[in-house]
DNA sequence: GTGTTTGCAAACAATTTGCAGAATT
DNA sequence: AATTCTGCAAATTGTTTGCAAACAC
């Protein structure tokens, strides 16, 4: 019903999405697309994320850490949210396809898909012992 | 550290989860319990809900809809969340053991564990074709 | 009594939205 | 010319926090 027009914010946020391997929030994304478009809105950035996750073009990640993540890469693979800095990252390892087939089994609705994320400690925060710099508000989780 | 005391409310939410097999919002917590306390307020229910995930009573269901769900069922089960009207259910699949030592071997950092949800249209939803009730926010993901 | 928890209201963070003007077709 | 898209600011939504009084130990 709508027709969808060129926007050279749109494809700028495109391509700087597939230059990372890692997840910006929108606020990153904004932060970056303004060293090209300096007076790019939040606003702007935040509807063609949307736009662009709702068609397909890239995905949205929602990860118990505050704000939603951005991935350029559509086919299905997993995360890791490290629980100390809040970074998601790629896990190489073959996805496990049956899973889908597995619920449709079971399930009286149905099935289009699923999310699988790994959380622990990133490899950086292991080291750095010291490493609670960036997002504080998941000392929270870890306070019991 | 600190000491931890009874309270009556911390209580009463602990058994009104337990209570309940669907995945309620902090809201919808709010809001049964205050049959029992009237003036209980938003921001208890909050610091207990987070104070009971930390301990480990609870789970918090963080899945891509708008506010985080709460599940008094601790030991690792899939969910399938409705992508039409936002209801969170339990799926009853024997739980992949194996996944988070997949992914230890080749993680750098510590995997801890993992969450999966999965996506689709519940029966309900299929069933009545008009079932748009609920949360509308959901439309934008099917809007594509 | 000391320390924790509560209710309330204000503060916050992330995201959405209304509108007039600019850009695309 | 007809629509879509943008920038800006204000509005919403979900959640957290500061504080004085109430409660638990």
């Amino acid at each position: 019903m709508r027709a969808l027009k060129y926007s050279r914010q749109r494809e700028s946020i495109l391509e700087f999405l597939q230059g990372r391997d890692d997840h910006p929030t929108a606020d990153t994304v904004y932060m970056n697309i303004r060293r090209i478009y300096p007076n790019i809105s939040l606003g702007t950035v935040y509807r063609n994320l949307s736009l662009l996750a709702s068609l397909g073009e890239i995905r949205r990640i929602t990860c118990e850490d505050g704000a939603d993540r951005f991935d350029a890469v559509t086919k299905p693979h997993y995360h890791v949210v490290c629980r100390r800095c809040g970074r998601v990252e790629d896990l190489h390892m073959k996805w496990e396809e049956d899973e889908d087939r597995r619920a449709a089994d079971i399930y009286r609705g149905r099935i289009e898909g699923h999310t699988t994320c790994f959380y622990g400690i990133c490899a950086r925060c292991l080291e750095e012992e010291s490493c609670g710099e960036k997002n504080e508000k998941n000392s929270l989780t870890a306070m019991a």
